[in-house]
DNA sequence: ATAATTTTTTAGATAAGACTAAAATTATTT
DNA sequence: AAATAATTTTAGTCTTATCTAAAAAATTAT
């Protein structure tokens, strides 16, 4: 059994080493934990005690078949709950996050299953991010950032980068979605702003916006 | 905001204040989390300082307006996961307790509530408990002991005193179940078991199981 | 009423997880 | 290849919640 921290540090691991690869360094983790490095040794120290991760001094971390294994269990409870909340409790996608991450730890074999279940076994999180199955496999979509999508050409959104609820609120207030269809008007090449055609109507976004943004085209 | 071990203490505290009324000994409430009466000393010191109890030294607690109003939340969210994982997720009865212990602890003021709508505002839970509604009142039910039902009389069952799996495991296997009618066929005087007739059987049993059945009659 | 018992509190220790400050190691410049 | 900078680790401290052992107060028995 692992403590609510150990599960955060598990889970902190498995996202950095999805973007980076092997070999995280503890300052990331401390960068994302919102923790110091020096809190992060010890607890490496810990997970690696545990045969979660394999830990040389000065070397950073990387997760073994286990420690992945444990990750991608609480990312599945994590993402089974946001739909949750979603699909059943009527909550936004803007504000599914900090709940699921108090939810993501609560210890039952049987709750999470006949969660999935009771959901019809869902593929997506509300943010287009996959679920893992029980064994821990999911399908990886192909997608690509909306910055990318050069002019004229269209896509679909299937997921964001980013999920804070600031980011989240205004893609709504734009009334962009998942499963909506993009075209990309034009492209600033100063800025990298782009003019984009969603829902019949003509809206300018920033970099910063088409980079947080994922299509499939 | 309240750690997990501070609402452990204050829903405890609530409990056997129900039972006991005002005035809670340091020692039953040791007891009741199966710690050691110095470790509660410590607690309710710091519960004190938080108003949510009042405390004399030697003389036993009693919770403040504030703390019963705090543990008949842990109690209201307790029972509404306890209605969900039974209604919605195939729990039976004597398997929720201890998901529920977990899931009492969410903090979300949205999250509650949803629930409470989508369960469709239960007034019980799957043991016969009321839940309290978002201001904390419940309807308090008329019931008795099954023990202290006399010969020939009929009851319909309402409630459970015990909710350990075990007890409950036992009434599954003799089909006895809340909303069930069940007639007092015959009292034995020496050990205070009972003939009960339930589900058109006949069935013999001991007072302790008795003391642990409330009836509606 | 005093002695014995039980309950409660205090004092001091421990473990988990975090922190600060300083030392050790690695990486980057010049 | 030194020197400087950045990262990482170590050492020691703090907080929360627990514990044991002993002291203090309350209760019960004689």
């Amino acid at each position: 059994m692992f403590s609510l921290s150990e599960e955060n540090y598990l889970k902190s691991i498995y996202h950095l080493e999805a973007v980076h690869g092997k070999g995280i360094s503890t300052n990331s983790i401390a960068k994302k934990l919102d923790t110091k490095a020096s809190s992060v040794t010890d607890m490496i120290k810990k997970l690696a005690q545990k045969e979660m991760l394999v830990y040389k001094r000065y070397q950073g971390v990387s997760l073994t078949k286990l420690g992945r294994k444990e990750a991608t269990n609480i990312v599945r409870k994590h993402r089974l709950w946001e739909v949750f909340l979603v699909d059943k409790l009527n909550f936004s996608w803007d504000e599914v996050h900090d709940v699921a991450e108090q939810l993501e730890h609560i210890k039952s074999p049987k709750l999470i299953d006949e969660l999935d279940a009771f959901l019809d076994f869902p593929k997506m999180d509300p943010h287009g991010d996959p679920i893992p199955d029980k064994e821990g496999n999911f399908q990886k979509i192909e997608k690509k950032l909306l910055s990318t999508l050069e002019e004229g050409k269209i896509g679909i959104c299937v997921g964001v980068d980013d999920s804070s609820s600031d980011f989240l609120k205004y893609l709504d207030k734009n009334n962009i979605s998942l499963g909506q269809k993009v075209k990309v008007v034009s492209k600033e090449s100063f800025d990298g702003s782009l003019t984009i055609l969603i829902n019949a109507k003509e809206i300018t976004i920033s970099k910063k916006i088409s980079n947080n943004i994922y299509i499939q085209s």
